[in-house]
This record gives C-alpha cells, sequence and structure tokens, in this order.
DNA sequence: TTGTAGGCGTTATCAT
DNA sequence: ATGATAACGCCTACAA
C-alpha cells in the first residue's frame, strides 16, 4: 500500500492523497472524505523512510546513558520516553556502559540514524576524545543534558541543585550536634562533583570535622561500603553521621553501623526505592527527576519551533525524611 | 555529503561509491582505496533514510515493556540493549504503562516506524483487542516475547521455569519442617501465573495447608504489604513461612513479621537488588534475565539469517539464598 | 571494473 | 481544488 494505490482507487493524484495525509486544507470535503476512507479501508500507512527522506527527520530523539538498569537512569529514561510519546516522538536508547573506552561511537550510532535531538542523562562522557565530539555533535543537533551540563553551543542543561541540596543537609546534621559527617561517594560526575563541593561548603559553614579521612571515595556496592565502614570505626576515626551520594551507600553504611551496635544519623541521595527498603528507611536527597526530565522535553520542544530557551536551568533538590535521620 | 559528492570529488560514478560503501569486491583496490580516503575526509556518512526507502530496513528493533522505571525490566532492556548494539542494531524503546487503556497502540508506534522485529519483556498485553494486534503485528515483523508466551505463528517465548522454581522452593520450605506457606502476589502476567501455579503445585505435592487465605493478591507497595501481613496476624491465621512474586512484596512481609515479633523463612522473587538492601538480605529466585536476553537476540539473528528456530526455550531459574531462608 | 538508469514512497513546487 | 514532476539519497540490475 502506497500514495499510489490510494491515489488510483480514488482516481485522483498522489499530491492530493499527500495532501490529505499532512492535513492541507486545499482540498474538497468530498474528496478529503474519499481519501480516507479508501486509507481506512486499505489500512494504509505511510512509509517512515520515504517521509524521512524527504522531511530529514523520522521524529526521533536519541537518549544515552551510562547504564538503565541503574534506578536512578531507568527512572529517568521511563519519564523522558512518556512525555515524548505524548507528542508522538521516539527514543532511540543508547547505553554507554561504566567501562572506560570509546564513549563517543554510542554518539555516532545515534548520529547515523538521523536522530533530532540527543538527550544525555548524567555524564557519560568524560575523556576528551568523547567531548570533543559530543561537541561536534552538537553543531548538527542540539544536545539536551539533565542532571549534568557542559557550557556550549547548542548544548542544554537541566540540572538539579544538589550542592545547595547537600550543604544544607550538613547544616541540619549540625543542628542536631553533629560534629564529624562522615561523606561517602562512587563518582564524580557532574552530579557527584555537586554533592562533594556542598558537603565541603556545609562542613566548612558550620565549622565542622575537617579531617579528610572523613572523605571516601569507594565502589558502589554493598559489600565495598560496609567493608570501609567497618575498617573506620575499628580504626576509631570518629564520625558522627554519615551523608552519601547514593542510597545504596547510605544503605551498606547504615548496616555497618548497626552491625558495629553504632547509631547515627544517615542521608543518601536519589530517593530510590531501594532506600525505602532499608531497615530503618534511610533519608534520602530527591533530584526532582520528574522535573528535570518534564522541563528537557519540553525545552526540546520550543528548540524545535525555534523558540528561544534558557542554555542552563537549575533547580531545588528535596529532602525526603524517614526514618535514618529526622530533624524536625 | 552525499554519494554524489562523493563520486564527483573521486571522478567515479555513484555506483561504484556505493559499491565500496557495501563492501562490494568488483571494485579495483585503487579506486576503493582512494574513494575511501575521501569518505574518511569528508566526513561522509550515508543517510539512513535513503538507505531504509531502498531496503526497507533501519536496522532497529522495537523493545516494549510496562515500565522501565522497575528494576525487572530495566535490567531487560539494558541486557537487549548491548546485546544488540554488538551486532549493530538500534532500540526503539517503548513503555506502555501499567493502566489498562488501548496499550496496543504502542505496537503501532513501533510498527510506524517499521522496526525489524519486536521483543515485548514480560505481559504487557491482555486484553483481546491488544492481543488481537499483536496478532497482526506478527504477521508482519517477528516478535519475541522475554519470560511470557502466546502461541502463534511467528511469536517467539523466551521463558524461564519459574513454576518449577516456585514448586521446588516450596518443597524445600517442607523439608525444613513449614506447614502453612503464605503466598503473596501481585499481577498474574504470565510469570506471574506460572509462579502461582507452581506454588499450588508445590503445596499439593508435599501435602501442605492449603487454606486459601494463605494466597493474597495485593498491590506492589510497601505499605499494602505490610499492611496486609499485620492484619493476616493480628487475625490469627496461622503461616510459617513466605514467599511472593517480587522481592518488595517479600521485604515489606519481611518487615511486618519482624515488627510483630515473629521470624521465619521468607523468599522472594527477581533477584532485584532491593532484596540485598533489605536486612536480612532476602533469598530470592532469579529467572536468569541474561540468560533469557541473550538467547532473545540470538534467536533474533537466526530469524533474520532465515535459520530455523525453536517458538518456546525454556531454562531453569535459579535460587540465590541469603539470610532470610537458608535451607541447606 | 565501471557507468547508466530505474526504483524505493514521500513532500513540495509549480502549473492549470 | 487538483495534477504533473522534481527532489530526497541510496541500491542494484543491466550494459558497456
Amino acid at each position: 500500500m502506497t500514495i499510489y494505490d490510494i491515489a488510483e482507487k480514488c482516481g485522483v493524484s498522489i499530491a492530493t492523497v499527500s495532501r490529505v495525509l499532512n492535513g492541507s486544507s486545499r482540498v474538497s470535503a468530498k474528496t478529503k472524505e474519499k481519501i480516507l476512507l479508501v486509507m481506512k479501508e486499505q489500512n494504509y500507512q505511510p512509509n517512515p523512510f520515504a517521509r524521512g527522506l524527504g522531511l530529514n527527520s523520522m521524529k526521533m530523539i536519541g537518549v544515552l546513558c551510562e547504564d538503565v538498569s541503574d534506578s536512578f537512569y531507568a527512572t529517568a529514561i521511563s519519564l523522558i520516553e512518556s512525555y515524548l510519546r505524548l507528542i508522538d516522538w521516539n527514543v532511540i536508547l543508547g547505553c554507554t556502559g561504566r567501562g572506560s573506552g570509546l564513549k563517543y561511537k554510542h554518539l555516532q550510532f545515534l548520529m547515523e540514524k538521523h536522530v533530532d535531538a540527543i538527550i544525555i542523562i548524567g555524564t557519560p562522557f568524560n575523556h576528551t576524545k568523547d567531548l570533543d565530539y559530543l561537541k561536534n555533535v552538537a553543531k548538527k543537533r542540539p544536545v539536551i543534558m539533565v542532571n549534568s551540563y557542559i557550557k556550549h553551543n547548542n548544548i542544554y542543561g537541566i540540572i538539579c541543585d544538589e550542592e545547595t541540596g547537600m550543604s544544607d543537609i550538613v547544616g541540619k546534621l549540625a543542628e542536631k550536634g553533629c560534629k564529624s559527617v562522615l561523606y561517602l561517594y562512587d563518582s564524580l560526575t557532574y552530579s557527584g562533583r555537586q554533592k562533594l563541593t556542598g558537603y565541603k561548603k556545609g562542613i566548612a559553614t558550620h565549622k565542622l570535622d575537617e579531617n579528610p579521612l572523613l572523605q571516601n571515595k569507594i565502589n558502589r556496592s554493598l559489600e565495598d561500603v560496609e567493608q570501609t565502614v567497618k575498617k573506620l570505626i575499628e580504626q576509631n576515626v570518629y564520625f558522627d553521621a554519615v551523608v552519601t551520594s547514593e542510597d545504596l551507600l547510605a544503605i551498606g553504611a547504615q548496616r555497618a553501623i548497626l552491625q558495629m551496635g553504632k547509631n547515627m544519623p544517615i542521608v543518601g541521595c536519589n530517593n530510590s526505592l531501594l532506600a525505602q527498603c532499608a531497615t530503618p528507611m534511610i533519608t534520602s536527597l530527591d533530584n526532582q527527576l520528574e522535573i528535570l526530565c518534564r522541563e528537557a522535553v519540553e525545552l526540546l520542544t520550543k528548540l524545535m519551533n525555534d523558540k528561544e530557551v534558557p542554555s542552563k536551568m537549575i533547580f531545588p533538590a528535596k529532602l525526603y525524611q524517614r526514618e535514618s535521620f529526622i530533624y524536625a
């Protein structure tokens, strides 16, 4: 079934069929009706490749992240897919993996498919080669970064102010009388750097213990974090609260602390389902993914309609208090 | 940059350029070399829409699930994406949502993009209208179902034998001396039905308590499951072990049981990260997603090469023992 | 080994 | 309001 078949069955030219297909007003009601009828009964569907060839677009957006199996990215992708779906855009998914090699290849794959824009969740790109490639991509297509940012023409960032969120947490812990806040983190993505900075600022502002042993970079694994925390306690490194860059780390830390017969406030980040599965449930800083993703898609539509958009938007984080730390 | 530009710069015809593009051997080494050089320096990329128009394929696979933000689906999608990536296929993602309305629309979206095949994770389709549409889709494109199955031409199922897995669990509980096994489940997908059947068979085989109050369908939410379990205990419904269709339910059940001052074996399903975040850590039945997804992609490639494939493949489940129930 | 030309199914610009 | 036709960029059968 092509536009030719429809045209023939209706006794009109393909131009007329194309017009009703694209909702042109310059078609008589009668012929339009007939064409629509024939289309329906023939179950006609326009060929997306032919259309793509002419319009140079198949209404597809490339969405990239490190690893969809991670609940944070999965949630983001889910939100973005549903928002894009509402306005009839499709998602081509790409996962770069957490390894180090040749991530720009994944950008290449998307560009080869001529996606109309690229949305990047988090910070998959760090190496110069990858970043250079990304900037080149931005010359051809808009790039929207969710919870990450690179200042560059045609790259837009929708981010959460986790820095303030984190330093506020430290402030609240100080109010409660904590003196030494242990910080555990697993990566220095854009978001990771923000949180670390927030922690440091909080510590400085409230004149808390600046012992460098209290800042620990570790793998994101329950075993590793439990081991690290236990070791610190055994070595008599004093701390009276724990903040982590990620819920999983907070869960492991809490487990280790309880096992060592101690108790103290613990706060994680990302407000994932994991936080609610731990006992006691973990208080967590939510980076408001729902808002970020909604705004990312919103920005995209504005961009497609040649409207003005900000190159960077910042939204506040929100603390979800649970059993592991209640301050008010 | 089109094939014409390259041809002109090389002083050859577009046919020759096309030949080197497609690795035809019928090109002299000299011209081939030159064309490749020019392509590289012009940074030429073939237009996927034009190619798609001619070949009727853009090497894209539609992948559908209910909800990527669920860790089970997210893991599956992650695996499938990476396996497809290896053989240069792209994933167009679709999420139907858990609601009831018009899910076949999502199949339509994928078909409108002329994907080469469709992979479905789990059981998003239940209504007759959706299923009829799915069967129609199967007339045009192969449909591969991961952890679900519908017997129909051109629909293939890669499934895990959770029924046996579940009845084995009941058997092991019986061995340990349990008499009344509480079963909690949240949905009757293909997988859900298998597990329920497995539970019932296990109960029957080992002559355990068949009290219908021990089979509870509830929402997948921590609050709901905790409330349900507490109510059962308060009403003096006797049970001495809990099995659930999903880790989250097991976690909630465990929490309620501990809070009520009781203790007993608890087993979940899906072996998600959640299971490890609970304390005690939850023993869980793993449906071997990694194998299922690998085989799904494998089957797809065979299908594309017109090789014979089985319409249904079944793999065994595997129990991951943790603190919540150790039987051996 | 290389070139010519038709076909893939649309959209859009002209005419009429 | 409608039709004829070029253009989109590639592939490939057939010719040379």
